[in-house]
DNA sequence: CGGCAAATTGACACATCTCAAAGCCTGTGG
DNA sequence: CCACAGGCTTTGAGATGTGTCAATTTGCCG
């Protein structure tokens, strides 16, 4: 049985490789400091220096980028199970924000006990490191869309992954998952405007992808939104192997 | 001194944290198969699993995805130095291709040897990690350019960020590198048409920002065309620190 | 019922794309 | 040394996608 603190973490490394008891254990001993946020909460600033990196237990959280003018880009989008922000553990000064996309609920863990988890369990370690080099392999996937894809594919692009992402830690049923994201958040994702957003939505809606009512993404026909989106799974890398 | 070989990489790894004396001479005893290739080659095939990483000694790489309709997004840029697919260590299937954007030089590396090197040396490990992570940095700062900023003032940020990534590994000299790249791959860079990306370069060349002559680019002031280009280089992670 | 945020619509401006042609280099073969 | 071919750069004109601004509608919550 899954614990109910770090229990969606492990079930998430659990996806790409098998994680021992004594791994489990070994995590399930790091002390951690949990945090509930609400709706639009920020929980890490833009060039902030964390000690401490967090784990999503339930909500959504984003990675922002402010620009001068107001508008801001989302560069990321974390699911419960995520590792929010390990990279802080190396990177020092944060070049992005993390905000809450929803109420949520996150487990503080401090970098000192993070390296001594790494130092004392290798494999374990090379399964965290993992998060991040996936991380940055939807980092990747994010990018083509943005510089290759239509506004309304890459929409398209985007469900595919968060469903297929859901899907892996047990939050989406059928073809339906709970994405509660405003409009204007949807914008900054796809870096284009509210108004546009809107009418990209309608665009898939009309082709009868989906509806999307009080938060709750329904897809009609994966493989079709998939087709139409040009998405290839590859870059999530839902393949169990040893690491 | 560096050696002919590893010299570069180190070096860069020296830009971030010092590299004890031990550290430098694990890397130098690592086997390696030298590989030369020219402007155009595929050097990683997309889908490829391969067993090997390679660093760059010398040249300019990209990473690249194709669409289905031919047309290609350019997602990262590597300089000598660069460990240009470390991450594949872990992902066993590549998400991407890896082209030679000019002749270049590239090592490759067993991950075999690579794991034994990093289960030996912890803090080298980790600061292998580090140039990963830095690269899912600088992919997050592409991402914004993409989604927010103008396609002259990606371009102005793009060569920002090339000038300074040059200077750290002692290509640039005064405000000058060479950079030998067709319009037509800037364009596969800036997620735009080859024809945009001339008239998008005659716009900073109109607000005299930088000449671009047989492939040396020199610009004319680069705060201005950072204060331009909303240019932070936070992101590059340019801070020696223990990590 | 009123108020507020989010979603939707319309009209027009601007950035970028498309297609096509022309100009410019550079290397090569005669 | 010239002529030519091929790739790259540059220009033009018109089409399309996305942005802007402003107004209206909808839905939710007090």
């Amino acid at each position: 049985m899954l614990s109910l603190t770090y229990g969606t973490l492990i079930h998430l490394l659990q996806v790409r490789d098998s994680v021992t008891s004594a791994e489990r254990a070994a995590i399930e001993a790091l002390p951690f400091r949990a945090q509930e946020c609400a709706k639009g909460d920020q929980i890490i600033a833009q060039h902030s220096r964390p000690t401490e990196s967090c784990i999503l237990t339930r909500g959504l959280t984003a990675r922002t980028n402010e620009m001068r003018d107001g508008s801001r880009q989302i560069t990321a989008i974390n699911l419960a199970g995520d590792f929010v922000d390990l990279p802080a553990m190396l990177l020092k000064v944060m070049d992005h924000g993390v905000v809450a996309l929803s109420d949520c609920r996150l487990l503080f863990v401090a970098h000192s006990d993070l390296r001594e988890l790494m130092a004392k369990m290798p494999h374990l370690a090379r399964l965290l490191w993992l998060t991040m080099i996936i991380d940055g392999a939807i980092g990747r996937a994010w990018l083509v869309c943005l510089g290759r894809r239509s506004a309304s594919q890459h929409l398209a692009h985007l469900l595919c992954e968060i469903y297929l992402r859901m899907k892996m830690v047990g939050l989406a049923q059928d073809e339906n998952f709970h994405f509660p994201i405003a409009q204007h958040e949807l914008a900054d994702m796809l870096g284009i405007t509210a108004v546009h957003a809107n009418r990209t939505l309608q665009i898939l809606r009309a082709k009868d992808f989906l509806t999307w009512i009080n938060g709750i993404v329904a897809l009609t026909d994966f493989d079709r939104l998939a087709e139409y989106a040009e998405f290839d799974a590859t870059y999530l890398n839902m393949i169990m192997q040893p690491r």
